[in-house]
DNA sequence: TAATATACTGTATATACATTCAGTATAATT
DNA sequence: AATTATACTGAATGTATATACAGTATATTA
């Protein structure tokens, strides 16, 4: 696809909700009133481009005939995923987004914020494998035996949590090839990036 | 919602499968078109009948200015979730649909069919476990080390794929309780479902 | 330096479209 | 027996709409 300038992204994003508030495409009026144009030549001109350029169809001599290349309805349901640059031993927290998964909201239970993409087998016995993403409720709260995404430092890492004493904390791993990782609060700092709500396995 | 006459019934569909093709809906010329009938009115009538009884909403004055009250787009996306009645030691195959679940069919990259809930733990160490749902595209294209849906006379189950011979299958579980299923296709018959394309796990 | 893309206003017009009016006919209500 | 809903044809009309033409202006590309 190629690039796109400022006024005609205004214009897609304006048939965009035209298409989502009434059902159907507008008239070159109608983009001309939401966006503030005078001559209905303005709208006319945008649509060429983005026709040219590919981003919408138009049907000649046809009332409305707009319709867009990439109908883009499911976006209210995107997802980012984010990459975890090796875990078992863990590593760094690197926030990219690799990609963007269409899902409902409400597919795991209560909610999530994002998916994790997996490395290492340090939770195979929970049935989480390399690869796999978790979808992670941004929480902080969070009861012993919930799987969390911990950062300490720059690592990041998914584990079992246990709360040993109000100093002492355990991540535990659910493969016997690692150990747990025992924290003291008071020597090292742990943040909770929120808690496991489910998981998607791409074959 | 009220009751609809057949030809009713026509013209809704005629206009969901208009808006589907070009992305906007019809006129009272293309639905006449469409459904053979002569006169504008044919359909101005029907339409004015489907607006009382509340299925679709009409914009005065609009051209186009068609839209439906239920927009059933986003039916494409369910895929229904079938509950697996026990495996490990497999058991029934009850077609029964548990509820059905939205996303993209694009999902697990080259599609699936529907969902499959997992009882016990036989693929344990493939990192599926109790009440996980697996995304089962229907096929029979099945290479050894696939993971299978196979029924075997009234009992499914979840497992590796390995051909050993023409006349061998064997059915390999993933976790070390549980035994390997030698199958002589000579003396007992075997179904495949499908296979699994990917997994779904609810926290 | 000419050409092309962007970004507009403003006017004009053929036609695409909604919508009404006038009929015909059958079946289901009241 | 009189409505009312369904199911059409056919013609007529005002207007909603696409679209071309004439300008103005700035920025970018060749």
């Amino acid at each position: 696809m190629k690039e796109i300038t400022i006024q005609q992204n205004k214009v897609l994003d304006c048939i965009q909700e035209y298409i989502n508030k009434t059902g159907f495409p507008p008239t070159r009026a109608n983009i001309c009133k939401e966006l503030g144009f005078k001559s209905p030549n303005s709208a006319e001109t945008h649509l060429r481009a983005l026709e040219k350029k590919g981003f919408i169809n138009i049907e000649s001599g046809t009332s409305r005939g707009i319709s867009l290349v990439n109908p883009v309805e499911v976006e209210e349901d995107g997802f980012p995923i984010i990459g975890l640059v090796a875990a078992g031993s863990p590593t760094l927290a690197s926030e990219n987004i690799e990609k963007t998964v269409n899902c409902p909201p409400t597919f795991f239970g209560s909610g999530f914020d994002y998916f994790l993409r997996v490395r290492g087998l340090s939770m195979k016995d929970a049935g989480i494998m390399e690869d796999d993403l978790i979808a992670v409720k941004k929480t902080q709260d969070i009861k012993n035996g919930d799987i969390v995404v911990a950062r300490i430092e720059d690592e990041v890492t998914v584990k079992y949590f246990e709360r040993k004493s109000p100093e002492v904390v355990h991540l535990i791993p659910a493969n016997e090839d690692f150990k747990n990782i025992e924290i003291d609060l008071r020597e090292t700092e742990i943040h909770i990036e929120g808690k496991s709500v489910g998981l998607i396995r791409e074959n």
